[in-house]
DNA sequence: GAATTATATAACCAAAGACTTATATAATGG
DNA sequence: CCATTATATAAGTCTTTGGTTATATAATTC
């Protein structure tokens, strides 16, 4: 197990982590490392309007945190792990406890998809 | 050479993160985990404002991220190691690219106190 | 092709952020 | 004690952020 660690500048540093530094945003990220969910599972998980959900999906997009696939009429978000500062990613969601309540409570929620 | 972790849960994560996604703090605390800066030095480095200064440090200290040590008319401030997310502010300062060109800029920038 | 379902986008608003200038506080040195 | 130096705080401004409601788009189903 290589722990060589790709480092990246102040800029890209803080765009990441401000994409991040948002309870919302952060648990999406801890979900999505597992696997792929669509944007109706997040509005029932986490009891949110659905617009506010789509706008903190595209935050992530479009910093390049994630990475978004049609399957039919839904749209299914996932990890990019691709993304050049993927490891930061890593090593913040690894700090986050997965025993941690609101996570929890969060994933108590997960509702399944039709196309599942 | 021990990886264990303390994990976060979300909210201190976020509080953390935070409190480090902004470039300037990102930086101080990239100097401070090497040592003890002043106030003015700080103000000299980043070419900011004192009061500019003296609000992004009032953030890391109120978050827990540095302690304060008054030395004569000087502030100091360091890396406060025994904060909760320490582990999470050294991963992700570690993620940091130390040849970065912002950061060598500052560093050049370097002036030295009195009381030294 | 009309109704339904999933999602995005636009426009708006309140609260938080990151500065500014002006002023207060506190230690130091004559 | 007075002037200087280092720092904090207060108040104001402008921008960004995270939500809202309303509406547009796009795939699915009948």
């Amino acid at each position: 197990m290589t722990a060589v660690t790709v480092k990246q500048d102040t800029a890209s540093t803080v765009q990441c982590m401000k994409a991040m530094s948002d309870p919302t945003r952060l648990l999406i990220m801890k979900l999505v490392q597992k696997k792929a969910y669509c944007v109706c599972q997040f509005v029932d998980m986490f009891e949110m309007s659905q617009p506010a959900i789509s706008q903190h999906l595209r935050k992530l997009k479009m910093a390049g945190l994630v990475r978004e696939e049609r399957r039919g009429q839904w749209r299914f978000f996932s990890m990019n792990d691709e993304f050049g500062a993927h490891d930061l990613v890593l090593s913040i969601l690894n700090q986050l406890d997965d025993e941690d309540e609101t996570l929890r409570a969060i994933q108590s929620k997960e509702t399944a998809v039709s196309c599942d």
